[in-house]
RNA sequence: GGGCAUGUGGCGGAAUGGUAGACGCGCUGGUUUUAGGUACCAGUGAGGCAACUCGUGGAGGUUCAAGUCCUCUCAUGCCCA
């Protein structure tokens, strides 16, 4: 690729040229950026418009892996880019840095939990920096560092306050592998979503936070969140699970103080209910356990309690259940029906009870059957009745057997016997959520200790204010295994806070989703010592403007942060109610067709590739051929394609140093001639025009990266009008272009380039602080098109029109083609369609 | 079982209803005093000497024109059961 044909003079020889070294320019030009503090953010300038991006940050398991990469890399082509466009950027990182493997540590080689934590954040923070990542460092915030957890504790204190953190008895997931309780978000198919390893049922005291009381308002703004993949919100509306139905309250026979609440969201089935069922664990099954059968149920509720809610709940198992004895009054009939506990119902869903209705739910059918119970069917289709004997049918029909609401449409009935039962005073239309509380309580060590004081004589005190953090004790054994606070002999024992009398204090520590649903905000205001944060910057910075992360926090870490956002809104800390305005979730990184996992032996290690090819090579190459949502298929041969393509640009650039020159004006289109430089200056603006959109367009790097290229191309084909002596201004000017739009995806080289092909290098500034090009609308237009001649729809000729050829003339100019006219045989054509610009089609019959 | 998403060359993937396969990987052939795994040039959906025909999981449909819109169907993945 030399820039003179041939014939003429030599090149210079490539032994003249620099060679493209990406390892010592790159550590060069990260050390220069940190110097001249190039991505500091000021919070205070108002000057421009703001910019907040954002990747989900990391816990500090050891070392970064691809996924890692590919996250950030996304995140920060986004800021460079917004920068490079003039605004004021905020991008920050830190550490979701308490958590369960640091004790696993600590326990295995008996490293203190913070030692190993704060070694792998060393280590991962030099990985980043690696990278070129455009990072405010100023900004970094740790969850297990004091100066943060206070404010985690500060901010549990507020939800306590508010009345949204309280503590209860509740059948909760326990954990064996992991020795401790979970959110039922983090119970994944019946098992640990950090381990893998199954979950059981345990009675326990616990922390909630009240997320239901937001139930609704999680609901209702998510038709607010645009800038949100319609995945991730219809994943979150299925888990908050609003669903419409109808509260019953069926009386005990012979008790008629005593009923039992049923949730249906089926009431127009209510006629074919043949029997109730309640949860094992619900409270009136003791109450309502005849002498006879009391063994029995004692018996069964044991078996019950080592079941996990995946093996109660799927519809492989067989049924199991016992009666109790006892009747309730059908308020529809005044028929007896026979209560029965059975696993198949949870105590935590709806009322813990439901009424029975074999003909029309698979459940109860399959329990029927079993147990020999009655089938009564009352909704069915007149023109072609159902057999409800073989299988319960449960869709649309006609009321029968149902009294007075007989004929009715079942979607009608819904409404009448919803109302009826209101009118007499034994139901209500009811809503109800899926959702439960967020239980917030973990027996571990390496985490937020709950502010919370136990006095045997005012109860449950929190910890005021002025008396935060309360701090993890470090004198806990790691030798034994499972380690809690409570094996701290310093930390339990205190004063009540109220009376001052001896008391004791909580040692659960919180879930780590705690940590993190705040700590967008920390980032705005990140050294305040007097309050989680300023609402003011608070309020001028959030929301997260773009929000980058895996798929697999969908439900957990975001509806989470959305609560906390929530809750911070009506407490009057902030303006914004949703945290984040724009969120894209990538995908995963692949090979050999598998998630890169230790397991499978199929990671790639990032230092690894830094190390070969550099961080540039890295980036570009992560970006490269799939679009950011996509699962992405790690390939080695395409890595060395990516570094001989910037070791390829960087040489053509080198070679031709001399026809370059950076600060020449803009070349005016108006007065270039049609040829190669016309041509040329065509193709840059074409490049930035499609660049644009694609940026606009849900950052499709992919095809950003291959408009890249093809304009690395087409200036390789170009021969500068100059040789090594002149500069040649439509080069230049592509030079100048062609840098600045590949600087946000591979910054060292640009930067190296923008500085060795200027003249006076010093006082041109970095790359990363010149303003992002324009495209010259006037160039976007081609001064001919090639125009499609088609016959019934199938390309049959070309030709090269006049840019603005009219209707008229494209329709002739197909006409007068010979290829055209050998299709139409002589005959008139029966229809011609003109699309203006694009092609002419011949329709002939 | 329900919901959602995705099916395009050997592979990753491009295509506001308007030339299917951009760009890359791989492969084939060539050039270079290239030691080699380098660099560059050309070619590369299938069939055919060619004209041409076929071709976006499958079957229908709408349209002058369908990868794109509609209906059904199959497969895979994810979420919820």
């Amino acid at each position: 690729m030399t820039p003179s044909s041939p014939n003429t003079e030599p090149a210079p020889s490539l032994l003249q040229i620099e060679a493209y070294k990406p390892q010592a320019l790159e550590a060069q030009w990260q050390a220069a950026w940190e110097e001249a503090a190039l991505y500091a953010t000021n919070t205070a300038d108002t000057n421009r418009p703001k910019y907040y991006a954002l990747s989900m940050f990391p816990y500090p398991s050891g070392k970064l892996h691809m996924g890692h990469v590919r996250n950030y890399t996304i995140t920060d082509v986004i800021a460079r880019h917004k920068r490079m466009n003039g605004y004021n950027v905020l991008h920050p990182m830190g550490w979701d840095s308490f958590g369960l493997p640091a004790e696993n540590a600590a326990i295995d080689k008996g490293i203190p939990p913070a030692d190993w934590t704060f070694s792998n954040i060393d280590y991962m923070r030099n990985q980043l920096k690696a990278m070129g990542l455009a990072y405010d460092w100023s900004r970094e915030v740790f969850t297990c560092r004091q100066d943060y957890y206070r404010w985690t504790q500060w901010l549990f204190l507020l939800f306590y306050k508010a009345g949204l953190a309280y503590r209860k008895e509740a059948a909760v997931n326990w954990s064996e592998a992991s020795g401790t309780v979970l959110a039922n978000e983090q119970v994944i198919d019946g098992k640990d979503w950090r381990t893998g390893e199954p979950v059981v049922r345990k009675y326990l005291r616990q922390w909630f936070f009240k997320i239901t009381d937001y139930a609704q308002k999680l609901l209702d703004s998510l038709d607010s969140l645009d800038g949100w993949p319609d995945r991730v919100k219809l994943m979150q509306r299925n888990w908050i699970g609003r669903s419409t139905g109808t509260l019953l309250r069926l009386p005990v026979e012979g008790q008629p103080d005593t009923t039992i609440d049923v949730y249906t969201t089926r009431p127009d089935t209510v006629f074919g209910m043949t029997y109730v069922v309640l949860a094992p664990e619900h409270p009136l099954v003791d109450a309502l356990t005849t002498d006879e059968n009391k063994a029995a149920v004692a018996a069964y509720r044991t078996d019950v309690a080592s079941l996990s809610e995946i093996e109660r709940t799927s519809t492989d198992k067989e049924k199991t259940g016992v009666p109790l004895g006892r009747h309730i009054v059908h308020p529809f009939t005044g028929e007896t029906l026979p209560l029965w506990t059975a696993d198949y119902v949870l105590v935590e869903y709806g009322t813990g009870a439901v009424m029975a209705v074999p003909a029309h739910d698979e459940r109860d059918h399959a329990f029927a059957k079993k147990f020999g119970l009655p089938l009564i069917k009352v909704i069915d289709t007149p023109d072609d009745p159902k057999d409800i004997e073989q299988t319960a049918y449960t869709d649309d029909g006609v009321l029968v057997n149902s009294g007075d609401f007989t004929g009715q449409p079942n979607q009608t009935a819904i409404q009448t016997i919803t109302q009826f039962a209101a009118d007499n005073g034994f139901g209500e239309a009811q809503i109800n959520f899926r959702l439960r509380d967020w239980l917030l309580s973990r027996q571990r060590y390496w985490g937020v200790p709950i502010p919370i004081v136990y006095c045997p004589g005012c109860g449950e005190v929190p910890v005021p204010e002025n008396q935060l953090p309360v701090l993890l004790p470090e004198d806990v054994d790691f030798s034994g295994g499972q380690v809690s606070i409570a094996s701290s002999k310093t930390f339990k024992p205190t004063t009540c806070p109220t009376c001052g009398a001896a008391a004791e204090r909580e040692t659960d520590t919180m879930d780590t989703f705690v940590c993190s649903s705040w700590y967008f905000l920390r980032f705005c205001d990140p050294h305040n010592d007097q309050a989680p944060f300023d609402k003011a910057v608070v309020d001028r910075w959030m929301n997260v403007d773009q929000y980058v992360g895996g798929i697999e926090h969908a439900i957990l870490h975001l509806l989470y942060a959305r609560f906390f956002t929530k809750v911070l809104h009506d407490q009057g800390w902030c303006t914004v109610d949703e945290p984040f305005k724009n969120l894209l979730t990538q995908g995963m990184v692949l090979k050999d067709g598998a998630k890169m996992s230790k397991s499978k032996g199929n990671t790639v290690d990032p230092d690894q590739i830094f190390a070969d090819y550099g961080a540039d090579t890295a980036r570009f190459f992560i970006l490269s051929d799939s679009p950011p949502q996509s699962d992405f298929e790690w390939k080695d041969s395409a890595v060395e394609g990516c570094f001989k393509f910037l070791k390829r640009t960087w040489t053509m650039l080198m070679e031709r140093r001399g026809a370059i020159a950076l600060n020449l004006p803009k070349p005016d289109y108006d007065t270039l001639a049609e040829g190669a430089e016309r041509t040329l200056y065509q193709a840059v603006h074409k490049t930035i025009d499609g660049i644009d959109r694609d940026m606009a367009n849900g950052f499709q790097f992919n095809t950003i990266i291959s408009k890249l290229r093809e304009l690395v191309a087409a200036m390789g084909k170009y021969e500068p009008a100059t040789t090594a002596t002149q500069p040649d201004p439509v080069f230049s000017h592509a030079v100048d272009v062609l840098l600045k739009l590949m600087a946000p995806i591979v910054p060292h080289i640009t930067e190296a380039l923008w500085h060795k092909l200027h003249d006076a290098p010093s006082d041109i500034g970095s790359v990363h602080t010149q303003r992002w090009p324009e495209a010259d609308k006037a160039a976007l237009v081609a001064d001919t098109l090639e125009i499609v001649f088609q016959v019934n729809g199938k390309v049959r000729d070309k030709a090269e029109l006049p840019a603005d050829v009219s209707k008229e003339d494209m329709e002739a100019a197909a006409m007068a083609s010979e290829r055209i006219q050998e299709y139409l045989g002589g005959k008139a054509p029966f229809k011609v369609i003109v699309v203006p610009k694009k092609l002419v089609n011949v329709v002939i019959k």
